[in-house]
DNA sequence: TTGTACGCGTTATCAG
DNA sequence: CTGATAACGCGTACAA
């Protein structure tokens, strides 16, 4: 329809020079109020708006965009760190842009690069398992960059925002032998993840403190999604030495234990990474380890801000607490 | 760290003009081939990369920036349909800013005009309640807008892509009559949000094909999350007309149901607007209207990709078909 | 207090 | 086939 009013517009009409309509919009003091009065006037009557794309064009104006790069923003955790960084970016007057890079390395490059050519402000990444190759500083040319959940690469040359992946494992399993439990067997995803491995290190700590030695028939990898962990429960159920206690590393494959468990009948304790809606309902003795997702994403956005405010300091790995959750005790 | 490199810089180090190496990077044909290897190679050697929003800054080329203004990415219902529009995004070039108006009108509108001021292509919003009074096509200037899960208002000036909440309800009802219940109760949100008036919509046309009489007592309105649809379903439950069934007109809802039936120990026939994780390991006889959220997103993102590359026919309004699942029947 | 002139990085026009 | 030059909308020196 109407093409969108520029500054030029506002100042032919109000009489003024361009420049003083700067000076208002950008509330600088040196102004006559009657002149500030009477720009404002056509701004509200036109409806201006200042381009920011304009704006930022110039060199030292940042601007306000900035970029995430997560596996899958369908994804509840990926979508609640979303919705965390969105909350700070949108206090310090930025917005956010979004993408999935489906756990495609290339793909990850390909959408880093192009919110570089959109000029962001800075970036924030799940990383990908192949990120190390792919995300260097040489790609960033200087845009800041916060990585969450996962490192890019260790040790890392940016910022991380992880969860205490490796304690959070330690007190579940710690929590099961409390409870009486020795044969607690453990389902992980890919064992290249670096969240799998750091929270399979957690279980080895909990059972190493008290003295009992894992068994590898009762420690399962590489079984990614909900459905391959249904099948490594029933193996598990299958055997010989049967577990009392499985230790699963996130909730999709929890998710995938509690089906198992319900199609055989079977009441076994179950301890997950990640909590989940629905576990009050379960009839069974569940042990999780919980957080908040979106803190993950407040955490990594106001790291991002100081970064874009210039902090120039070392790289920072910060560490999200966890905290164990038995259903049925409400908090 | 370094600048980044211009085209200016591009053409210094190539020896060509300006002109040339734009050429050369939006691929116009006329370019001699020797020199077009020569801008290339100066190219891939600096990692030069258009500045997107220098380019945008021409009058007519539009900004591939299109903007998504939801309730709550947080919830997966919304971050599914930002996947859905990611998707479709991707695939056009375009990149996806997210978010979220936490159902206040005014913070939406503000959204919307800050999107505005970044000159998006198009915008995608699931509309507040007081939507109507806030999005006008005034406020947008011609920039195309798609709502998406609630109108903006009824008739709707913008295109819009919704449920079939209607058929979704009518037939989960239907179902339930067709198991032999009569006393059907229906827990709903709040009055004013047009996906519950229609799924409420359809809980009548079920009864009334029925000839089965609505009875007040069973009809719940204004029970917003899933504590106060528990309480409601404790109150159901303790009057002396009891229902047989309750339809919970969302998730949210349904979650209450099912946590106050499993603190009574109490067995009752639950549909449910919204399909849901576990809903296979809970044992209680549930009739799931089921969907797929990221289908609502990839609508609305086709339908606005149309709007932008100029199609100018009337406003559309697009219906996602539903489907009913009744967990244990594996699909 | 206000205005003029220039530059940001790109594309478009039009001449060579 | 190639290049000089003028926009695009805004901010910033520097003048007035």
């Amino acid at each position: 329809m109407n093409a969108r009013p520029t500054m030029q517009d506002v100042a032919r009409i109000a009489g003024v020079s361009i420049k003083t309509v700067s000076r208002v919009v950008n509330q600088e003091p040196r102004v006559d109020p009657d002149t500030r009065a009477r720009v404002q006037a056509t701004i509200d009557d036109l409806g201006f708006r200042r381009n920011e794309q304009a704006r930022s064009l110039r060199p030292g104006q940042s601007s306000s965009l900035i970029g995430l790069v997560s596996g899958d923003l369908g994804n509840p955790f990926y979508s609640a760190i979303a919705r965390g960084i969105e909350e700070i970016a949108y206090e310090h007057g930025h917005l956010l842009l979004t993408a999935s890079s489906e756990e495609q390395p290339e793909r990850e490059r390909q959408l880093i690069e192009t919110y570089l050519q959109h000029n962001v402000a800075g970036l924030i990444v799940a990383p990908t398992l192949d990120a190390a190759r792919t995300i260097t500083p040489e790609l960033l040319r200087g845009v800041p960059l916060v990585s969450v959940d996962r490192p890019v690469r260790d040790p890392d040359p940016f910022d991380t925002v992880l969860l205490d992946n490796r304690a959070g494992a330690r007190r579940a399993v710690t929590q099961l032998i409390h409870d009486g439990h020795t044969r607690i067997a453990i389902i992980d995803g890919n064992p290249r993840v670096y969240t799998g491995q750091e929270r399979t290190a957690g279980y080895l700590d909990a059972l190493s403190e008290a003295g009992i030695a894992p068994q590898p028939n009762l420690m399962i990898h590489g079984h990614h999604g909900a459905r391959h962990a249904e099948e490594a429960t029933h193996a598990l159920l299958s055997q010989e030495q049967r577990p009392s206690a499985i230790f699963a590393t996130n909730n999709r494959i929890a998710t995938g234990v509690i089906r198992a468990l319900h199609a055989r009948r079977r009441t076994l304790a179950v301890a997950s990474f990640d909590d989940f809606e629905f576990a009050d309902v379960i009839n069974l003795p569940l042990t999780l380890v919980s957080y908040d997702a979106m803190d993950l994403g407040r955490a990594a956005a106001a790291r991002l801000m100081q970064r874009i405010q210039g902090d120039g300091s070392p790289p920072q790995r910060l560490t999200q607490p966890v905290t164990l959750r038995v259903p049925g005790e409400q908090p």
